[in-house]
DNA sequence: CTGAAAGCGCTTACAG
DNA sequence: CTGAAAGCGCTTACAG
């Protein structure tokens, strides 16, 4: 069984290679007539073009890199999979494919054989960016298109898209406030995710503007893993005392705070009350249903494969980001 | 700037092309003497191999085509993220990549123009097929190797890996037969979902056995959201009567049964048990706790792409299919 | 141990 | 409106 190419197509046409390129891609008029035989012969021959030869000779992938979380973190967030929608709906739309990373960078490790292994993509989408992230410093050096989901270091001279979180914790933190909570535990993501970063900035500013004092040793740092929540919470309630309330990352850490309260028969939002950012589907369905920070995640991937589309196609050039508010929403935990 | 090719480094160091691709490579021993001066040449020049030529020229991708449900659905259920972990953790491991393609389908439309707009790939995962899978189909056509999550129709011929959801429907049902259940509403998936038709069968079986009589009036066929769950079962709340337990086709549907049901101030499990199947994080969050078909969703992405890469790689020819366990795990709904 | 060259299957200026 | 041909940047038999 020969196989079956565009020269095969053209021969049995008697066009050239170039023609059936032409009528099959649309950038040149094709008299109808030749269209019609091509079509035809690219009918009865079961004629499919070898993208990755195409690829080559335009430049274009039509795909875009996904560089998302560790697989551990995408078991447990519902985020993510908001985010992907998102992300998928749009990039279907524009008629662009999908190549999804995990992250798999070994921390201790300084090379990163992986990140050369990469199929080539006209533009990349980042997660989650770190302080310092390798990834947007490999694909910066590859000289491929990006946006961030989530803020970059380098602000000015990159496209990002966000949930104006330092004001949704400013707004969370300040609502506690107003409830008279005046010890705060913020059970932080990692510290090397910018993300954390702009959490722990709107809580202090709530903190400042209400005229109150607040303690660093009232942030902890943790995975965004459920059991990091749990296991991590647990200690601090031995160790810091007096505390009402608690702001987490996310909600699955939300889940592991609340399982300690549990454990340690602490009610909520009687003793203490919790406050979680995500809004996913689980902070309705736990008991007690928690008060969630609503991020749009869906929004947010939405808008950033936007963008990215444009940078690819130039028709975006200055770097630029947006920003995308936030809305709290109160359950029974607070 | 120059475009910086494997050329560029073979004219720096003053040896060919092919030397510069098997140093690289290691296909050929070049001697270490040549192979240092290419490494500090591509070094020093920041050369990246453009992978669409070497995968052009090598007719291997290096790729394979995760094929998902439409994005709908992946925002609710964890499933989707369990198997997906699975699958890139092992892909990653044996030096795959992974293309993502939702599922968007339009099932009043017969023809699917996206199905030819794939980027190459080595194999592809096909996640929850239908009856007269369409992207089967395509896959078979396009002559790519593909393993099945789930039970294709073909199962004398495919590659496929599922959990026995008939003996784990079985063992479900038969546990509520033996609480002393008689009439269990079966909220199944989707008829057109090869795996409604195993947990169809599996409940029949559990009848069956007990020497039970059971209604297809009990089988209600609907879309895996909550929403769905939600919607149907009120109104079957009003159609049918006297039921004493329900069982899902997954999480998800349950969460929008119990919703229906609290709604009603039916009590679980006094008045109505409930057992769904998937037994994701929800099942333990959500209040009742909800009794939960295990179906080691983890497992079953990791399997698949074992397989699929040994298919790739020819390291298996014959069909072959991996048929992992399910166990219920007993909480409060029931 | 290394080189020269064909080939992978497309697209796209260049010509007419 | 269409063709002949160069080119995309690699890999891999074929030779020596």
């Amino acid at each position: 069984m020969p196989k079956v190419t565009i020269e095969t197509v053209a021969n049995r046409v008697g066009v050239s290679a170039a023609t059936v390129s032409y009528a099959l891609s649309g950038k040149r008029k094709i008299s109808q007539e030749v269209t019609d035989k091509i079509l035809k012969a690219v009918e009865e021959l079961d004629y499919r073009p070898n993208i990755t030869a195409r690829n080559l000779a335009s430049s274009k992938t039509w795909t875009v890199g996904l560089y998302a979380s560790p697989t551990q973190n995408i078991r447990e967030d519902y985020f993510f999979n908001n985010i992907l929608a998102g992300v998928l709906d749009v990039l279907h739309e524009k008629k662009y494919q999908i190549h999804l990373y995990a992250d798999y960078l070994d921390e201790n490790n300084k090379d990163h054989p992986d990140l050369n292994l990469t199929q080539p993509i006209d533009g990349a989408l980042i997660m989650n960016p770190r302080i310092n992230d390798v990834y947007i410093q490999h694909i910066i050096q590859c000289k491929i298109p990006y946006v961030v989901i989530g803020t970059p270091d380098d602000r000015e001279n990159s496209f990002y898209v966000d949930a104006d979180l330092t004001a949704g914790y400013y707004a969370a933190v300040n609502y506690l406030i107003k409830k008279g909570h005046r010890k705060i535990i913020l059970m932080n993501g990692s510290a090397k995710y910018t993300q954390s970063e702009k959490r722990e900035a709107g809580s202090a500013m709530a903190y400042h503007d209400n005229g109150l004092n607040y303690s660093n040793d009232w942030i902890l740092n943790v995975q965004m893993l459920e059991e990091e929540g749990y296991r991590v919470f647990k200690q601090t309630i031995e160790k810091i005392s007096d505390f009402t309330a608690v702001i987490t990352f996310n909600d699955t850490i939300a889940v592991g705070v609340l399982r300690a309260l549990k454990e340690k028969n602490i009610h909520v939002p009687g003793k203490v009350a919790v406050i979680s950012a995500g809004n996913t589907m689980i902070t309705r369905i736990h008991a007690p249903s928690i008060t969630s920070l609503d991020m749009n995640s869906y929004e947010i991937g939405s808008k950033a494969a936007e963008l990215l589309v444009d940078v690819i196609e130039k028709k975006r050039i200055q770097p630029s980001h947006t920003i995308i508010q936030t809305h709290l929403v109160e359950r029974e935990s607070t």
